[in-house]
DNA sequence: CTGAAAGCGCTTACAG
DNA sequence: CTGAAAGCGCTTACAG
């Protein structure tokens, strides 16, 4: 086990002090307080003995660790990871790096995770929020802890956040399917007391309001989390058998492969025998006959935008004004795979 | 913003020394050392005035950052998105946090990737090297911070790892066609110096040669990463049209999910037509007709294996013995979501 | 049973 | 242009 060489080695190494070292090494905009030759002596030593800073010290003075801590639902789902990805890569351009951490809905787990992440000493935080976090939030904002949420926010506690028009992301596709010249329709979400979802279904429910199309309750189906596979099938031949609905519409992804899955299963055939349209994009739309219409989400947008209201808190930006970024999306018919 | 609370200020309140504090606190096995009465008054005044400890002034003293560096190709591959979120909760389970970057399978990424993980004092390091990485692992190496392999290794450079049998996979793999009745079968792989990638082809190769099948090199196609879908349509049509092979062996999921869709797109039948063989699952595979049977490689045990296998170096179990942790494969056909 | 002190490696205000 | 010193918050060997 090689000791690794400090600051203070080098100042031995050349008999002077650490401090005029660390001019050299990290103050940037000090070092002309520096002779040219010391400087230079100073840097190629460094060089020589392959010096590499201590951060933790670093961090313990300056109170900042360069760090973001990242807490989505599950890193393991393809629309978070590609959101990490992109995180990662972002704060790697700004020289910081991302600790992760799943909250699998959890609002305990998150509770647990955010305070892990915390007692690391992240300098802030990027985090899609669960349903019932909001004290949590509230919590945080407390703390002074700087916070983004992203994808799902409270519409009670003002805070930063990069979110979609989820709303008016359902109020398109349906208007997208009223133009197919569908009239009775049905949706298929999960039973969750989360923001996005609940915008998801209400845009469905008043874009056929506005289009003067009665609205009824066996049209809308609630999934629960637990049993998706079942209660999927289910709402599917009612909604097919019973209801005879013209088009089934998923507010997200896992529903829609998953509900995709239990139609072909069912040799149900799209859109022959029924249309839909989809919430986000997902690989398995390629294998089917038929494109799927689906909302398409500004995935990349998402995350630069996190990264980037945070590093405004971090440099002060913005003064205390609250950034509430909304982004708009598309409706997709062709995916294209990579 | 409030300032946190530090040990003094609890020792202060209560006219005792930090030190003392410090041993009730934290170090749990001489906190015999401390009176009953005064343990819990410190306890009781840590938690009214809510103090948490500070990780970093605790690295700087301890040289251990609880932190774990995790380096894979790509984070929003679904393979390394599953692997990263069983390597979170374990990690997280042994009170570890995961720092991670993405290489892309560039060497020189993953050194720049690997020295800012370094540099942040991570305690170890779970790699999935790229190509051409072999130098560079042969340094990390003499830097004598604990690290683990997986999902590829060096034949080259003795290092702890954890691997699936690719080569046995393949054979295994090949084992299955023929039994269906297959003699003439052709392979999809990537253009690569990686290890697992070459196993994969030599099983395939070396399965049809025991079985006494003669081995044609028009039979193996190689892809480059930059071309995937061009490449492997052409790959495919040569295959079927004029090699006419009874089957097409997808060494990768990337691979098997475009292959797919191409013969989904060229209107190619599975299996009436031709039958297929993949290597890693896929959600995809779900919206075929007819089930594709693949490896499955056991990720979660990947995982779990690396943090063992990495904890086991900090706590200095199994002396300096290299351990190569071997996992099995098997071959599944109905696949099951989530 | 408890305290004073050193030190982890760095930064930076202060003094010259 | 350069150095001595304090201090970030913690742990722990030493002394009593």
């Amino acid at each position: 086990m090689k000791k690794k060489v400090s600051l203070k080695d080098i100042a031995r190494e050349l008999g002077v002090s650490a401090a005029l070292v660390s001019y050299v090494l990290s103050n940037k905009e000090k070092e002309g307080r520096v002779g040219k030759e010391m400087a230079r002596k100073i840097r190629e030593t460094a060089e020589r003995m392959n010096y590499q800073p201590n951060y933790i010290a670093r961090s313990l003075r300056s109170m900042k660790t360069d760090t973001i801590g990242l807490i989505v639902a599950d890193i393991s789902n393809p629309f978070f990871a590609n959101l990490a990805r992109i995180i990662e890569d972002e704060a790697y351009r700004n020289n910081y790096t991302v600790i992760i951490g799943s909250s699998d809905e959890s609002p305990s787990k998150m509770e647990k995770v955010l305070n892990i992440l915390i007692s690391r000493q992240v300098d802030g935080l990027i985090i899609v929020p669960t349903e019932k976090s909001s004290q949590l939030i509230n919590l945080l904002k407390e703390s002074s802890i700087p916070f983004v949420l992203m994808d799902r926010y409270f519409k009670s506690i003002p805070s930063h956040c990069v979110v979609i028009d989820n709303y008016q992301a359902s109020r398109n596709a349906v208007q997208y399917l009223m133009n197919k010249g569908y009239k009775r329709m049905g949706v298929i979400s999960f039973r969750s007391g989360l923001s996005h979802f609940k915008d998801r279904v209400n845009g469905f429910r008043e874009g056929l309001f506005h289009a003067g199309i009665p609205i009824q309750k066996e049209l809308i189906k609630k999934i629960d989390f637990q049993n998706i596979d079942e209660e999927i099938k289910r709402g599917i031949k009612d909604l097919f058998f019973n209801q005879k609905v013209e088009a089934i519409y998923f507010t997200n992804n896992t529903l829609a492969t998953r509900g995709l899955k239990a139609m072909f299963r069912m040799g149900i055939h799209i859109p022959d025998d029924v249309d839909v349209m989809a919430f986000d994009k997902s690989e398995a739309y390629n294998f089917l006959e038929y494109p799927v219409p689906h909302v398409s989400q500004p995935i990349r947008e998402m995350g630069l935008k996190a990264v980037e209201l945070l590093i405004d808190q971090f440099d002060g930006k913005n003064g205390n004004k609250i950034q509430k970024v909304l982004l708009e999306t598309k409706i997709e018919v062709n995916q294209h795979i990579g």
